[in-house]
DNA sequence: ATAATTCGTAATAACTCAAGTTACATGAAA
DNA sequence: TTTCATGTAACTTGAGTTATTACGAATTAT
């Protein structure tokens, strides 16, 4: 079953977008999220109806941060993608006459919704500047795990 | 992303041949999970592994069932399908050299693998007794709303 | 033995859906 | 008015599943 990554690209965008200070054209991002600028724009459009960015055109133009990464988490992220299915397992046939696949469904519906909302809980805990703040942890690490060789 | 419904339509196919007395042919199944009687086989060969059905060949064979409903799970019926993936989200790259990527995929594994610790935990709950249990306090009802108009 | 039944499985075809691509229109800046 | 950049519709590609076909192997009944 294929994996939808397009929320783990789209916070991997707005991280980079963040500290890149400037606009970044959906060129720029396509390479960061190594895809190509129709499919970032087609991904960022949802984003920007929701307000957390926004575009502009012609030169100097490109998709910029328009939100507080204090107060955006990554529930909303996702709701703005569209709130994708969360789940690669489901039930066959969603309202079945069959009393046997009715009890089997009513028992997988119920786990499901427990972990999703879970997730999404979870998700509400996480905001991106709490992303971006452990960005910056591991690239002060990083940097001192490598900058110095004294110190390996 | 189109669901993978096997699961789902496993367990209705053993609730079905508990039922059923007699050995089901690959037919009979194909018939109730709305496929054919390739895929059942399969699908049905996981648990055959597990040991949770038995196949026989020739006239009068089929699949039969080779467990006790109490002792086994709905967690146990989905490991002999091969712990197909849960979920439909993921990350883009597994393993990033990029630092805020490295950042975005454990802030959402962390998620995803809280939820699907309560999923299993949830699967792991439910027996096929249970399922069993539960279609015939469906069937019961439906008999009593349908069967008697004097109590409609 | 022989015919009929049923599973086992490899090979392949058909389908589905997301991602990628092309093409062109729109708007902004210099 | 040229250039840069997004907006978007239409179309192509590609990966992954499911369905189908075809044939082999095992079992039962006669």
């Amino acid at each position: 079953m294929k994996r939808d990554s397009r929320l783990s690209s789209v916070l991997h965008a707005l991280l980079h977008m963040e500290s890149h200070g400037k606009p970044m054209t959906s060129e720029d991002l396509a390479t960061c999220m190594s895809t190509n600028p129709v499919v970032v724009r087609r991904t960022m459009a949802g984003l920007r109806e929701s307000g957390f960015v926004r575009s502009d055109r012609g030169p100097n133009g490109g998709w910029s941060i328009a939100c507080d990464f204090d107060r955006v988490t990554l529930r909303d992220i996702n709701a703005a993608l569209g709130e994708p299915a969360l789940f690669a397992v489901g039930n066959r046939h969603e309202n079945p006459a069959c009393l046997v696949e009715q009890a089997v469904n009513a028992a997988l519906d119920d786990a499901f919704d427990a972990a999703e909302a879970l997730l999404l809980e979870r998700f509400a805990t996480v905001t991106l500047a709490a992303l971006a703040a452990d960005f910056r942890r591991r690239f002060a690490r990083h940097k001192s795990e490598n900058g110095t060789k004294a110190h390996a």
